[in-house]
DNA sequence: GATGAATGAGACTTCATTCAT
DNA sequence: GATGAATGAAGTCTCATTCAT
């Protein structure tokens, strides 16, 4: 995993402004942050935002890319690294994504879902970028699964096209997403891991359980 | 299926603007309509609007709950009726979905995905209400789900837990529209409907073919 | 002379934010004023004046149309009206220019020029239309000094051109409110005014007098 | 003609600011023109320029005299050494003048009028060392209008007073700008240019025809 | 001494919402 | 009861100016 180190200390404010952004936006999503908020969240001037994106929505948009890559960078490729077998990669995307919603769910009493998608769907009317950026880190997320399938498949486990079982599975993973902000409920994260793991040919398994990470 | 006949003419007046204010959230997001716009879009006085409903939240809160409504009733309970077998019924569901989507697509350029789940995640922060309406009606498409997935099983074709199974029907409709919405893509609402299909036991099926029906 | 009657609210509403935007546009230049500064001085909130005009520009727009006709109306027109002789107009126009300004100067120790001329200067780059309005404007002013030189020309007191004569009569009155304003002596527009009689052929004349009037 | 030498690197370096927000505050009005672009238009660092002025106000001030004082070398010095005859001093003057609108007005399409009193008429509201400088100028200026006058009357082509001649030919500088700006016809300067030459005793020359010189 | 980075204060503008006819 | 008019409270953004390296 490769940590990016920023060498001027523009740089490193930029970065700063943007990630604390993305956790506002997340939390309590575009429109219902203001840029004052993020200003003073991020201890510096509002003007000094404005130094680095040209107004608002660009923030928005440096927040889906600089997220997307991290959480790639994170959550797919660390997992990929560190996982030989296709059901443990699943297992291990599930389960962190897992852990994430419920800390904050314990925390907050709120499930915020994909912070990507979020933003993609709040602003992509107005900025289709942001769309389309979100729709090409969902493409990443697609070839990953598309290799665990592909993999899942090799070793006889699954079944059928790799293609369409990769595209199956990122939707579910969306859905995964949707369903535990709309129910507030971070388990049906897991429920969709379950569902993830069976269609790979891992039916029966307790990989995911809470209790036993 | 019921059709709602209004009374009074406050009655009908107060679904008219509901019913505009869906089509404009729907198309442009919440936070992206403005009050007079709903006003002149329903040809009515903004202060009408006011006095059917307390304030913006609330409009939208009504849209969630009609418009729910109206979908539940339209696109499940009649597909449920005049469709005995499940996998026509899943099918019939999710043409009718697509068969929406492509249209405005066509016309837009643009796929607009759920309009209650979009209500929802824009509002869930500040409006619990709408997050839990939201929640409630995808609980009865759940239940829908499930009676499909039961129906599969009892009849062979599928196995496993109907729940769980229901659940992940559901799941991957919310990720049908998500990922249709983020890469403007209406087909990707088909793909969805297939692994449906085949989750239910009916792989191979062309019976969502736009050119079949 | 016609004193307009606005029927509705909002006309009167706006006739009067536009009135007096005019007096602190005058004193204190367009950049100088804040729109906050014009709500409050007109007794409206802010947003009241933005359903009247598009931007603050619009604003300074309306103010060099409505002034632009009331002056005309007033100074002109009127003067046009209540003097046969040639002479007798043009003492008259600038006698009526000069006592605004001497009074005015008595106030504020400055004299504050031509308000048309100030705010097409100042906003003529980005806003062209201010500029042709005022050029507008300033062509019936030429066409009224025309006529005096014609007047003036037939009667035989003066000799030339009343089409040159005319554009010279308006130039030296853009010259005398800047020289009255650079200086901030409001009597080189009697200068003007003297020197213009003198070119219609009425040297030595007191007409102008102060204390005469 | 006396040319300025500055010795030090810095008297040059502010020389050279001076001069490029003379031509952008020319060109664009002061508010219109940010300190970045002085900045980056004389590629200097911003807070070079603080370093040589108080601050923007500053730098106009510096503006006006500095050029005030250049122009008052290069149009009225230089055309009093070169032209005995009043008639050719004045003609001298006003082909100078017109000579850089018509040519600036062809590459921008603008009338830019003149720049002192542009400065001045913006800032001397806020700033009445700017319209002090301005006026002093212009005091300048009409001293040698009345010098013309004065030689015009001295050798019987012109009647009158020289002092109130001169004021007029002045008074008709600045109406020549300014009704060139308005209208955005450099020519009218060249209407004023003949008006002048009448008032000295020299009508129906064609001593400032384009096409004669 | 020069430069990139940061700031404070205030500008304009837009809503959702309420008033008064 | 319906409608045009008005409002308050924010919100986004810009700019002249200063700091720290």
């Amino acid at each position: 995993m490769n940590v990016q180190v920023f060498a001027t200390r523009g740089e490193r404010t930029r970065a700063h402004i943007v990630s604390v952004a993305a956790g506002l936006f997340w939390r309590r999503n575009f429109h219902g942050v203001a840029v004052d908020e993020v200003a003073s969240a991020a201890e510096v001037n509002k003007a000094t935002i404005y130094r680095y994106f040209a107004d608002k929505r660009d923030l928005a948009l440096a927040v889906v890319k600089q997220h997307g890559a991290a959480t790639l960078e994170m959550v797919f490729q660390s997992s990929a690294e560190h996982n030989a077998a296709p059901e443990a990669r699943l297992a291990g995307i599930y389960y962190h994504i897992y852990s994430v919603h419920a800390e904050l769910c314990e925390e907050e009493g709120d499930v915020h879902g994909c912070p990507i998608v979020g933003l993609a769907l709040e602003l992509g009317q107005d900025m289709p970028e942001v769309r389309v950026e979100a729709a090409r880190i969902f493409d990443a997320v697609e070839a990953h699964m598309r290799e665990i399938a592909a993999d899942a498949i090799a070793s006889g486990h699954a079944a059928g096209d790799p293609k369409m079982l990769g595209r199956t599975l990122t939707q579910l993973l969306h859905g995964a997403f949707t369903s535990a902000r709309l129910s507030s409920e971070p388990e049906r994260i897991l429920d969709a891991g379950y569902a993830s793991l069976s269609l790979i040919g891992f039916p029966e398994t307790d990989i995911l359980d809470p209790k036993a990470n």
